[in-house]
DNA sequence: TCAATTATTGACCGGCGGGACAATTAAAAA
DNA sequence: TTTTTAATTGTCCCGCCGGTCAATAATTGA
């Protein structure tokens, strides 16, 4: 029981440790000397951990997905009317700790990964799918069925663009001109909607 | 006379050589002797006229950024209505020979470096800034001032997030579904506007 | 306490990639 | 032609990085 536990921690720290690299060194430059220097360990445990640099790194996507996606349930537990799970999944999308410029870093060097390594491509998918599937199970409520589809890549497109300029031109971008940004679109394109108003 | 052009040619050749293989091999992937052998040229050469692996993806930058920026000046040079430059820009920006998705790898390869080299970080901003004035340039007239600004930074954000999708998910993002995005978008956003019509 | 399992380390290896350089060839200038 | 300059190649070196391995320390279980 306990050397689960001690297992189960190390990979923690350690995926953690390797996303937090990555956010300073990008895919290149965080080496397995980096990270467990940055985890307080040698290198020799990060490969006891894990096979491969690869398989690190799909866990450290796993793991900062995870703490996203568990950030927009946690809103979307409290909402009740289509109107706030909208509001929910996009606030969540902004919360500080997530919206920032090394965060975005980090996932600018997954995402440019992703062509090229076949299980983060998997994750990617993962990721967008649930993203996709949260948006319409609000927007079949507030919109013709025809028109969900293109507006849910409408927000899915404004927040990864967002969140890439967020990543490009550090700073100069804040997470409330971005929360302006996405209430302004839902106000034109969703007239019935009535949301924080923006700005 | 002759010399000065042989350089030039061969350094125009490598430039495209280098964005060529960026597509496929990533940042990492992509290094001096693919770029040679692409270029179907010895590594030596490649430092010969330039002067680090770093240099040579800056000018790859540029290169990339200036057939992508002539495709928007001739669309704008036969425009000449406001709504048709806004029209020039977004379909510039989607040409078929630009919006695949190799293409869009090696946007992201590029970006995903931005952080960590203040050159390519110099040229993102200068990208970002034509874009902008030539969005201002058409929006100033079709928008009360106060409201050019957030459009201008919800097309520009609408503009990436599209590319980084189609890198991202190969092909399922065509141009057309992502010209029709752009459209609904400024019909949505801009009243007045009469553009062609968005499926 | 003792055996067995697990955690952790440090040394080591093979490979590779960026870059320097001398040598060779081609071209241009004189 | 001769000389100078540029183009091009192949070789070599150094450092780094991912990954393996054997050895050691710590923990657990009996």
């Amino acid at each position: 029981m306990k050397l689960t536990k001690i297992s189960a921690i190390r990979r923690k720290e350690l995926r953690q440790a390797a996303f937090e690299v990555l956010q300073q060194e990008g895919m290149a430059g965080a080496t397995l000397e980096k990270v467990a220097a940055h985890a307080g360990a040698s290198k020799g445990i990060v490969l006891h951990y894990f096979r491969s640099k690869q398989e690190l790194f799909e866990h450290a996507m796993r793991e900062a997905n995870l703490s996203l996606s568990e950030a927009v349930n946690a809103r979307l537990k409290q909402a009740t009317t289509p109107c706030e799970r909208l509001e929910a999944i996009i606030e969540g999308n902004f919360e500080e700790r997530f919206f920032r410029p090394s965060i975005c870093h980090a996932w600018l060097s997954l995402c440019a990964e992703v062509p090229r390594e076949p299980q983060l491509a998997r994750i990617q998918k993962v990721i967008h799918a649930r993203m996709r599937s949260n948006l319409m199970s609000a927007l079949v409520h507030l919109l013709p069925r025809a028109e969900c589809e293109a507006v849910t890549l409408a927000i899915t497109a404004l927040i990864d663009g967002l969140w890439l300029r967020a990543g490009l031109q550090s700073e100069g971008l804040t997470r409330d001109i971005a929360l302006n940004q996405m209430r302004e679109y839902l106000k034109y394109r969703i007239p019935t909607l009535n949301i924080r108003a923006a700005r």
